[in-house]
DNA sequence: CTGAAAGCGCTTACAG
DNA sequence: CTGAAAGCGCTTACAG
């Protein structure tokens, strides 16, 4: 079958364009007759209007951008779904870009061919130049944030700094005096948001406890699993080890759960791991977390984007989306027997982590601190029940 | 700035719209100083093409569908940043569709709806109906296909078949000869291709070796981590124990993984476990797998779709992707004692692994197999050379 | 090499 | 309630 137009269904019915347009659209003054008579046609021709010429003819494209930093990863993965599930039961169209550096970003922000191209853009965590912002602004179309507050624009955030305050808080209630906090690279390319916000809430639990912070309790880990191994490989080797560890992501923490694991640093009896974001294999390492809900974060803003760009209701809101603690089993208080002290009388040194040697060890790799079977008193985990699924309840 | 349209260029420039649309779209024809000024004024008003002038004009859309049944899983979401990167490196615009039920997807397919929207449509792993085929032929697009095979389709598709055999002929070779398997679930509402080809290569490595093969050996795993959890809880709770699991996907082994650790089973002394895809996780657990670049799938078939959508030798083909099998740390040779006596030693029951109590047992559970410091000589694993690095080198 | 004109398929005041 | 007409911003034969 061809494509057929509105003139076509037109001529079917014996009626005008105009009036198959109106009674498609809905928007009334036709009579019931014609309009019966119209639908049978346009459904007997498979009709459907063109997206160009409508977009010509209105102005409005029927399409919002969603513009990502990453597509693989966890967080974007989920936001994407959540937007993707919204914009398309709005009926609208999603146009993705995945803008990697900085430099391509502008240049497209800038270059208008958004403007005439979408009704509004969906920007995912990315922390913005003023350029940026400029171009985006000229970009004469509503910009909602996801994981940002810009000034002018809607956004959904957690708030980041009070989770990773709680968080932490929970290691400071368990008893621990030396936390120390595997960090995003503050010299990340993608100029992330979320690390500082996140360290703010670390410093903030240790301040209002009087606990120590500095130098010395901190290392970068990336916001990986490899780069949370180097850190704690680091953390390892520093000449006062903490007790406990947080980590501003979950992959990091897994990889502080990997090298604790081989050192032969039972967890969380001698070291207590904190993640954030309670990613999927989370439960999986039983790992005690801050959760979101990150593809519900994905459905807030883009159920706001999709009112923005149908020019309903356009002023700009921010969203806050809930957190929770997830106590599970890498979490206990601190025993009296220093990591230091462990290390000390298991390894040849803790140095020696970094080095082929220590793998060669005859002792064997201990367990990744999940489902540790004798568990501190604080320690309440949540979920875990059944051996064959980890599924966590919300809330 | 308002949107300059072709008539603002032509007026500042002192020529005639034409000249302007030939002169900007390269199509030769105009004199050198004309398409000087053309420039400069075009670039003074920041002008950019309406694309939906440009696609009522043309026909030509400049767009092509991307459709996933899923986003947010590893395999999907590196296939659509691989493609993501081809199309818009080619000028297009990516139309995102995560559809899901079949009832949708058939409903999108034959609406017509993609027809006048679209020069071509990528579908990642979905087992199409007959119905669906149709619609989807009749849209009168180019349709390229990644992880399945359809006649008149161009796809790209990695040898499932031989890749799982080759990866059971290694635990053949190793020795076992009770292998299992943890298969995708054949009712999966997705109608996944996969799963079944990757049973055929398990099959035909066992058939090969005369080995049993049959229902004693099989379990269904869904294809995540909390199936393998599921099916390996219900292999060990059979009459006779395997010495080796193959599973269909990382995820799975995963699961298998954990609970092989959790019942007090070590990997791979007392059971090798083998996966499928090289998740990213996998090298984390030193899980001996069939590697394969799923970007690069994407980046494959997308680049032959934007080709065809773009009118160019639209001849279907059918891409073959390479995979290898990397040795890490999960397989071995099996050892004398046999899984059920090692469970009969230690545990009240291998049922037992299904209920509460067997978490409360006094065994500490034991590491998941990665970085087991003694290794049978059969065993290569590669990478896994430094403690704080696992990134693998290809090939 | 350049321009006038038609046409792509719709929507939307504007008349009736 | 209905239709004729203009217009959205381009491209592309068709003349010159």
């Amino acid at each position: 079958m061809e494509k057929a137009t509105i003139k076509d269904v037109a001529d079917l019915a014996g009626v005008s364009p105009s009036s198959v347009s109106r009674s498609l659209r809905g928007v009334g003054g036709v009579s019931a007759a014609t309009t019966e008579r119209i639908r049978a046609a346009a459904e007997s021709l498979g009709y459907t209007v063109s997206p160009a010429a409508y977009r010509l003819a209105t102005g409005r494209t029927g399409t919002v951008a969603v513009v990502m930093p990453y597509l693989t990863r966890w967080f974007f993965a989920e936001l994407l779904g959540g937007a993707e599930a919204v914009v398309r039961e709005a009926g609208l169209d999603l146009l993705l870009y995945h803008l990697g550096d900085t430099e391509i970003r502008q240049r497209y922000f800038s270059s208008g061919i958004l403007r005439k191209r979408v009704d509004g853009v969906l920007l995912a965590t990315l922390a913005l130049s003023d350029p940026e912002i400029h171009a985006l602004r000229s970009l004469d179309v509503p910009v909602c944030m996801a994981g940002t507050e810009v000034d002018g624009f809607s956004s959904v955030c957690i708030d980041d700094v009070s989770s990773a305050r709680r968080a932490v808080q929970h290691l400071v209630n368990l008893g621990h005096e030396r936390i120390a906090i595997i960090a995003g690279d503050p010299r990340e390319p993608m100029h992330f948001t979320v690390p500082p916000r996140r360290r703010d809430g670390y410093l903030a639990a240790l301040k209002a406890a009087g606990l120590p912070a500095g130098p010395d309790l901190e290392a970068q880990g990336a916001f990986t699993v490899e780069g949370g191994e180097e850190a704690t490989v680091d953390l390892l080797a520093r000449d006062v080890l903490p007790t406990a560890i947080f980590a501003e992501c979950d992959e990091m923490a897994f990889g502080a759960l990997r090298v604790l694991g081989r050192v032969g640093l039972r967890v969380p009896e001698d070291m207590s791991v904190v993640g954030f974001d309670n990613h999927p294999m989370a439960s999986y390492f039983g790992l005690t977390t801050v959760a979101q809900d990150v593809a519900e974060q994905g459905r807030m803003i883009a159920w706001h984007l999709v009112r923005s760009a149908q020019g309903n209701g356009a002023k700009p809101v921010r969203l806050r989306a809930p957190t929770h603690l997830i106590v599970r089993a890498t979490t206990g208080a601190p025993t009296r027997r220093t990591a230091r002290a462990i290390l000390a009388g298991r390894q040849p040194a803790v140095a020696g982590a970094k080095s082929d040697s220590a793998r060669r060890s005859s002792r064997p790799a201990r367990a990744n601190g999940h489902d540790p079977l004798t568990r501190p008193p604080m320690a309440r985990p949540a979920g875990n029940k059944r051996l064959a699924t980890t599924k966590e309840k919300k809330g």
